[in-house]
DNA sequence: ATTACTAGTAAGCGAGTAT
DNA sequence: TATACTCGCTTACTAGTAA
């Protein structure tokens, strides 16, 4: 779908083309979108063969009516702009399953975490992490979840070794609950650590490769 | 502003771009918008010489940022959107100030009428109609109300003649309330018809050819 | 009036490549 | 590695005009 096709698609919309049949020639429409007549008639031929308008033509104008697909096309736009400037509370990836090398089993069974994470999260988390591969470009929104502060989890000490503190956040995995684990130091990563009280691999049935949605809240009370 | 301009600025909004610099090079943006390396290069070029963007050159990468100028552009779209999806309650026109032939103060000072504006819409109007012509494409918009339904204003008889019904909305005009007027029966007009309990061309100051902003609320009741 | 075809021109695209 | 230039090709545009 290409972007001056749902410019188009928009403008008849704010006409009240998704309610209605609109009446409109291409000459109108052109002066609204800023081109020519021609250019016009072009794009609804287009729209049309699309499928993401009906058209009916009278002995003079034309009548115009968003179809459904139409609908979804501009409904989609509006979900990114809700994303954008509604739901900042909110954020979302999309990534695939991938395996640790065990070390988050290793980490997830410390007491010094354990405790924190019950305290703070509101649950003891299954031992080990489902790890999460998003897309490279995505670290960005890694980098703004950390930039924005989450649930902080604050480093300790055994005899042995000291465990570095981590931010959380509460997060969904393909409609789980649980919460993302962000190292505090440590460069960014493309791989997202996900604890949960339940075994998600075993609950959900994943295994290596497969898509899921993990969705995050930058919430620090767990609302839901 | 081209359309795969704002296509682009979208893009990088929902990488964060808005809130922080993100790290992105051309061949990642290239990715996430289909198209290719060059293409997308060109487009952060584009965008950062018309001010919606700036940019930062690290060692190998680059940091983008939104602009205020570029948000604006966003916050538009948005803007379009929720007027489509999210505010079916109320409908917007721009237009100018006209002359009507003065039948406007022989209606509003009938009786039949002024009974049922105080009674329904509230007020007993100034007489006289504002009239105000809206650009002919959205004489859709004013076909969609009248099928939408306002609050009916009964037709009466007096000794002479019968007056016709017609559907009110109520309505702004420059923030003046008051409420639009459209007949019952008649064919769709180019010209909104505006009474309010004030003489607005004297409260607003307004003389023919001057542009005003109307909003209309679907709703029965006077909400404010 | 319209819509939309044709044809010539302008803008946009991406492979190759310089830096 | 990056970004972004050139250049040949494709797509998109509008004026003219047919239907």
């Amino acid at each position: 779908m290409k972007p001056y096709l749902i410019q188009t698609l928009k403008e008849l919309a704010l006409l009240g083309a998704m309610r209605d049949r609109i009446e409109i020639s291409s000459f109108e429409l052109a002066r609204q979108l800023g081109t020519s007549q021609q250019t016009a008639s072009r794009y609804l031929l287009d729209l049309d063969k699309n499928g993401m308008i009906n058209r009916e033509f009278g002995i003079k104008k034309q009548l115009i009516q968003i179809t459904q697909l139409g609908a979804e096309v501009l409904q989609k736009e509006h979900i990114d702009y809700q994303q954008i400037f509604e739901l900042p509370n909110r954020v979302y990836f999309q990534g695939r399953v991938v395996s640790g090398m065990g070390e988050g089993k290793y980490y997830t069974e410390q007491k010094g975490y354990v405790d924190q994470f019950k305290r703070k999260l509101g649950f003891v988390p299954y031992p080990g992490t489902l790890n999460v591969e998003i897309k490279y470009v995505e670290r960005n929104k890694l980098r703004m979840l950390k930039n924005y502060g989450g649930i902080n989890i604050d480093e300790f000490k055994t005899k042995n070794r000291t465990f570095g503190g981590v931010t959380c956040f509460h997060a969904k995995i393909d409609g789980a609950t649980g919460a993302i684990v962000l190292p505090s130091r440590s460069h960014y990563s493309n791989v997202i650590e996900f604890i949960s009280p339940i075994c998600l691999r075993k609950q959900l049935g994943l295994k290596d490769g497969d898509e899921v949605k993990i969705m995050i809240s930058l919430d620090k009370k767990l609302s839901q």
